[in-house]
DNA sequence: AGTAGAGCTACCCGAAAGGGTAGAACCAAG
DNA sequence: CTTGGTTCTACCCTTTCGGGTAGCTCTACT
């Protein structure tokens, strides 16, 4: 198409979902193109860690939820092992704690699920060349919530249980702690979210991305 | 591949998602295919209608959760429109309440995230030759709810205000009823999903797909 | 060393939720 | 026409929830 000259080294992409047909599309994406290739696929976090340290790709493009380990996780291994990975993070959106999440463990760039072939291409090089690529869709949404305050771990917890139908006199119980501090915990987890009452606060928690369904 | 004779008409096949990316994974599955044609695409439900409408494909690919209007609305109202039509959802498992949906309107097949080029090909085949193709891990599903009873209109208004976080007296005032009405629906609500309390109901029709987060 | 935040405990009190029980009007299917 | 399901109403009673207020450790950051 373009007259680019052929790339002695094309970008090596490794591509991880478990939607083998997204990975057919992503694959004839970059088809054609000579100056990227898409070394590997994987349909896990785990299989996409391996795959990872045996072809060490320039650019990985990982979905989050995926069966066993999810992408987050992956990411945040893979970012470990190789402080240099450039990871793409390609899912529907999923809330500002995943996306911030993935941030905080690295990531350089987001895919919707709108994406086009063309945008995709687009992105590899860029986030090949260094740039970080945030879609103005998730930019915005991020401002949205920036602001807004992140529930700690015990408070995470609690809300789980909350979510799972249990009372806080039972959520004491599963976490050893009183049924008072359960009650302090869920008076913080409404503030900061800004829910009505535990059902909301759930609700609000699983737009967020804080809680999975 | 085979040695199958070419057909002098192939399957028309419609492909209804609002991932693009997918629409290409989907594309080059049935390219090469003799039997077998691609002849449109759209991007949500509306869109789909109108193709379908312009092309009458033998096969129609519906995603559920789409922007705009979902599948599950698509799909009800090209079938009323043509009892003829077959269709495919095509989804991320989403519950047994979508399925029970989408069958009763007149899904002809289902096809999960992890499926296979070759497995989509021999559905759309399939489906063409009138029969219905039910992945065992949603006929397993289904099995799982099948005794399971289904929630009254009534009572769905009900849970979705209960998953806005709204007081059983602010649900009446919405619906115009009493607040003893709406606890009445709520002991019905518990009983059927076997709910310990309303936070717990909202999460149970999360995953069996009778609410959306 | 001081401070901010997390985590924890404790009390009171009114509002809301949930369980039990009972009955009436309506509509569709047997 | 009768039965069953839905929707609606009403009462009682106990438990749980959520708001207010207050104070305690411990860790991490400045």
């Amino acid at each position: 198409m373009t007259t680019e000259h052929d790339d002695p080294r094309p970008i090596t992409v490794l591509a991880v979902d478990d939607h083998p047909l997204l990975r057919d599309g992503i694959a004839s994406a970059l088809s054609n193109e000579p100056d990227m290739k898409l070394v590997a696929e994987a349909a896990d976090g785990r299989a996409g860690i391996e795959a990872y340290r045996k072809f060490h790709p320039d650019v990985t493009l990982m979905d989050l939820q995926m069966p066993g380990m999810g992408g987050l996780e992956a990411l945040h291994i893979i970012r470990q092992e190789d402080p240099n990975a450039r990871i793409v993070v390609l899912t529907t959106y999923k809330g500002d704690a995943q996306v911030l999440s993935a941030l905080k463990s690295g990531a350089c760039g987001f895919l919707l699920k709108g994406t086009l072939r063309k945008e995709l291409r687009e992105t590899i090089r860029a986030v090949h060349a260094g740039q970080r690529v945030i879609p103005p869709e998730v930019a915005m949404e991020l401002a949205e919530f920036a602001g807004e305050s992140t529930l700690s771990t015990r408070e995470v917890q609690v809300l789980k249980g909350v979510a799972r139908g249990n009372s806080n006199r039972e959520i004491a119980d599963q976490l050893s702690i009183t049924e008072d501090t359960v009650k302090a915990h869920m008076k913080s987890i409404l503030l900061k979210l800004g829910a009505k009452d535990r059902t909301h606060a759930v609700m609000v928690a699983l737009k967020r991305g804080i809680l999975e369904v």
